[in-house]
RNA sequence: GCGGAGGUGGCGAAAUUGGCAGACGCACUAGCUUGAGGUGCUAGCGCCGCAAGGCAUAGGGGUUCAAGUCCCCUCCUCCGCACCA
């Protein structure tokens, strides 16, 4: 008997006429990845709409879904492919869900290996990145990522960092860029200085065996302080980010609250050091203390040390010797472990809010570059100044102590003497900590005394709370050929001092293209003559160009906003289109730009902000940082040879294998064990959907599907309903936590429950209609983790339109919904057995099914039952004497 | 040392709220099928035990009718920070 049916599930509602058996007529056929791959991505290359966000007015809700742009190294690793596996399906399920994607790829081109590459093989670096990135772009497609290519971002090209010069002539205008000398960080083996991001313990961050020396250098720096406090307090509001990152940039930031305190060098520090005041200022943040200060000691670079240095050769000697041990320890990484040295100067400073006189030390573990450089030393309660007095001998002051101290202190005096409350020492006052000893102060607590005492210090004028941080401004000169120009001149005639920017009219400041990069020292720029020749800006004679080029992470800082408007010639981007499309809704790569990239970005886009051109203080809504592939339990590397080829793998399994295994082996958020029998499963799984697709294909081009409820066999409501379930499982999935991996398995077992329902669909016990449904919603739920066979399949079932614009099926809920339960019964907490009551029994009728298993039954007779617990829809557990 | 994430079968892992530990996959075993090459299907597969049953989520204690999940202690691995005053 025909009937009609609609469909729920893929398309349009169609009526259609039912037929007996679902597989009528249809071969099985066999899965080639080999073959259906380069079908669609012929098909889709051919049609840059496919993946182009529609236009702001669409009405559609915009989603923008990022992934870090990678380095053209000439070859995708496995690590991108997951990364952008994650990236992909998420892309297209927000497409199939109705949204205004807007998923972008680009290329993070400058850099040192291309001038490595230009050394060992004398190809330009030019040449050698974009062939890289034509090979990386081809590997990209035929992995099926569904990018807008008409957005790509290429940051060698002129038409993009020639923004970067125009961003740093905006901060030049804004005191945002200056140029000064200090101590930076050089990598011998980058030939080029390093911002304080890229020293990871001590080593470069691209060369993990090569120690960082420093240098004294002029650079030009970003002053990314400007914004400490508000990238620090903006971290609470990015709820969307890991903690772990918003922790390791609060860690980075170091924000930290004190006081400055003067303290008046005895009998003057000399006049020949230039600069040198007759005092010593020291940070501290714990001002509370001053009264158990019993010396100050210096860092080695210390102004006042190098006065003191001149005045006598010996202690210049030693103080060089403890500079050198700094660095030594600083290089190596092992400042934390260094032994503590230092030195007595023979003169003394005098503590403004006692009048004592303390000797002046310098130490080799006192650093010139973060505070002040200079300390006063409270061995009581400070122990790294513990360990240094008792090292010296000088003297230990208690000044604080718990509020309960003093009864202490008699127990300790009238037993065993002061050495044991010595001993005690350090003290770290907690904030219920009283001060003792502390003339006017004594017997207020730690914290109120922190500011008055602070705030007493302004009144006389010898100190004044402050903050200090860790962070320090950006270095971003580099010494390398491949990189941005800065836009600077030098004209010794009319600005002897002062670099001159160039007009905005002048830019791009090209990088010239012909160039012999055979050298290694200084940058290769300064030995082209015209490039370095310029005309000054100013008197327009003849002036010199900065022939130092811009970190890279310049490039990435900004880069994703160049996405919303790629081709624009007139400025870096147009702000309507920005501020529709930002903040970036989901941000997706690896943890280790935490600091790096991560942070350089939020900089600049709150100087892009404070500029005007964007409304957005922070560039992303939501980051997700993925796990590492590791394999055979280490990270790849060429060195261990247990690099995996994503080449390889598509050659050998599919492009489509190959992503969904990245998504299944582990949640995106752990690393993942790469495992080549994996993906040999996922490809055997896939042949297996295969199978069963062509084989009921016909039933799905004729039946349109249509979900009913009551209606058909036991078997087909079974099976429909663990669709149903399947949808709401995955559908939450990609809601919730995106453990994609637990979302391909409950596809595998729909897939299990459709194999052992075959021979049903066969005889027609499931209705055509039903198995119609059934594919459709397969192939969707496919649809994000597998492109090209979702596509292929979507056709074979005679699907209409594009399969990742098709509707994200819906659940119906009534149909998911389970008709019986199964109800563990445990006796004094041990299972015992499972019973079968029907969905939505209330206790009364659980309790009963329980007590009249004969299991249970057997297991509890003889006893008395104390006590039942039955909890609706979970289990129920007897508990027995 | 401080902060964070982890520790579950032979392996990758599930268990979102305290409620059947090991879903799903890999590997392995057996049978059937296929057999021109990474095939398909069925069954088994935490450990001990013939079985009944017992024991199992790094280890130890606790709370609870019930603990991988909550609390306390200890151990191990990975990541970040580390004389930052």
């Amino acid at each position: 008997m025909p009937e009609t049916r609609t469909s729920e599930i893929g398309g349009k509602t169609v009526n259609i006429e039912d037929s007996s058996s679902a597989a009528e007529g249809n071969q099985p056929q066999r899965y080639n990845p080999a073959e259906i791959e380069p079908k669609w991505q012929a098909v889709w290359d051919a049609d840059a709409s496919l993946y182009a966000a529609d236009a702001h007015d669409s009405g559609k809700p915009k989603y923008y879904c990022l992934e870090m742009l990678p380095y053209p190294s000439g070859a995708l690793h496995i690590g991108h492919v997951r990364n952008y596996a994650i990236g992909d399906a998420l892309a297209r399920h927000m497409w199939m869900r109705g949204y205004n994607v807007l998923h972008p790829m680009g290329w993070d081109a400058f850099g040192l290996p291309a001038e490595n590459a230009a050394l060992k093989n004398g190809v330009p670096p030019r040449e050698w990145t974009l062939s890289n990135i034509a090979a990386m772009r081809k590997q990209m497609q035929r992995l099926g990522y569904g990018y807008d290519w008409a957005a790509e971002v290429t940051t060698c090209l002129p038409d993009y960092y020639r923004w970067n010069q125009w961003f740093f002539l905006k901060m030049f205008e804004k005191g945002l860029a200056y140029r000064k000398k200090s101590k930076v960080n050089w990598c011998p083996e980058c030939c080029t200085v390093l911002a304080n991001e890229q020293v990871i313990g001590g080593r470069c961050w691209r060369h993990e065996d090569t120690v960082v020396e420093l240098r004294d250098l002029t650079q030009w720096f970003l002053r990314i302080t400007k914004y400490a406090d508000e990238l620090l307090d903006g971290l609470d509001k990015l709820e969307g980010w890991p903690e772990k990152v918003r922790t390791m940039q609060r860690n980075w930031i170091g924000r930290s609250e004190g006081a400055l305190i003067d303290f008046a060098v005895d009998q003057g520090v000399g006049s020949r050091e230039e600069g040198v005041e007759g005092k010593i200022t020291v940070f501290t943040t714990r001002v509370d203390t001053i009264f158990g200060a019993t010396s100050v000691q210096l860092a080695p670079e210390h102004a006042v040390s190098k006065a003191f240095a001149l005045e006598d050769d010996k202690l210049r000697m030693e103080i060089e010797q403890l500079l050198a041990e700094q660095q030594k320890a600083r290089e190596t990484d092992a400042l934390g472990a260094i032994e503590k040295h230092g030195v007595n100067t023979g003169r003394f400073a005098v503590n403004p809010f006692n009048g004592e006189r303390v000797p002046i030390w310098v130490a080799n573990y006192i650093l010139g570059d973060y505070g002040t450089g200079a300390i006063m030393s409270v061995p009581a309660h400070d122990e790294r100044d513990f360990e240094f007095a008792q090292k010296y001998g000088l003297p230990v002051r208690r000044v604080i102590a718990p509020a309960d101290w003093t009864k202490h202190e008699e127990e300790h005096s009238a037993q065993a003497g002061a050495e044991d409350v010595v001993g005690k020492l350090p003290y770290l006052a907690e904030d219920e900590a009283l001060l003792v000893d502390s003339g006017e102060w004594t017997g207020l607590g730690c914290v109120e005394a922190q500011e008055k005492m602070a705030a007493f210090a302004k009144a006389k004028g010898f100190g004044t709370p402050t903050v200090t941080y860790r962070l320090k401004d950006w270095g971003v000169s580099r010494q390398r050929y491949w990189g941005t120009p800065i836009p600077m001149v030098y004209c010794d005639r009319c600005s002897p001092e002062e670099p001159l920017p160039v007009a905005e009219s002048e830019l791009p400041i090209l990088l010239p293209e012909q160039i012999d990069i055979t050298q290694t020292n200084g940058s290769p720029l300064g030995r082209v003559a015209e490039f370095v020749n310029a005309k000054c800006p100013k008197c327009g004679g003849v002036a010199r160009r900065e022939t130092d080029t811009m970190d890279t992470f310049v490039d990435s800082s900004w880069y994703f906003y160049r996405y919303t408007d790629a081709k624009n010639s007139k400025a870096p981007f147009d702000s309507d289109k920005a501020n529709y499309w930002f903040p970036i809704d989901q941000y997706i790569g690896g943890v280790e730009h935490a600091i790096l990239h991560l942070i350089y970005s939020r900089f600049w886009t709150k100087v892009m902000r404070d500029l005007g051109l964007v409304k957005n203080d922070e560039p992303a809504e939501r980051l997700f940082t993925q796990g590492m592939v590791i394999k055979d339990g280490a990270k790849m590397s060429k060195s261990k040879g247990n690099v995996v080829s994503p080449d390889d793998m598509i050659g050998r399994y599919g492009a489509d294998a190959t992503r969904m295994y990245a998504l299944f082996a582990a949640p995106p958020d752990r690393d993942l064990e790469w495992q080549e029998e994996g993906v040999a499963g996922i490809s055997r799984f896939l042949g297996k959907v295969y199978r069963l697709t062509t084989k009921y294909s016909g039933a799905a081009r004729k039946a349109g599907g249509g979900s009913r409820v009551g209606e058909g066999s036991a078997k087909e409501q079974a099976l429909l309903r663990r669709l149903h379930q399947t949808i709401a499982k995955i559908t939450q999935d990609f809601d919730g936590r995106w453990h994609f991996n637990t979302s391909i398995s409950s596809i595998m077992i729909l897939v299990n429950e459709i194999t052992a329902n075959e021979a049903a669909m066969d005889a027609g016990e499931i209705s055509p209609a039903a198995v119609a449904e059934v594919f459709r919603g397969l192939i969707l739920l496919l649809a994000p983790f597998a492109p090209f066979f979702a596509a292929e399949m979507w056709e074979e079932l005679g699907g209409e339109g594009v399969v990742f614009r098709t509707a994200w099926p819906e659940v119906n809920e009534e149909l998911a919904r389970d008709e019986e339960m199964e109800i563990p019964v445990q006796v004094n907490g041990k299972l015992v057995s499972v019973v079968k009551v029907p969905a939505g029994s209330d206790e009364a009728a659980v309790k009963a099914a329980a007590l009249a298993d004969p299991k249970v039954m057997a297991r509890i007779e003889g006893k008395t039952v104390v006590k039942v617990i039955v909890v609706p829809g979970k289990l129920v557990n007897l508990v027995v004497k």
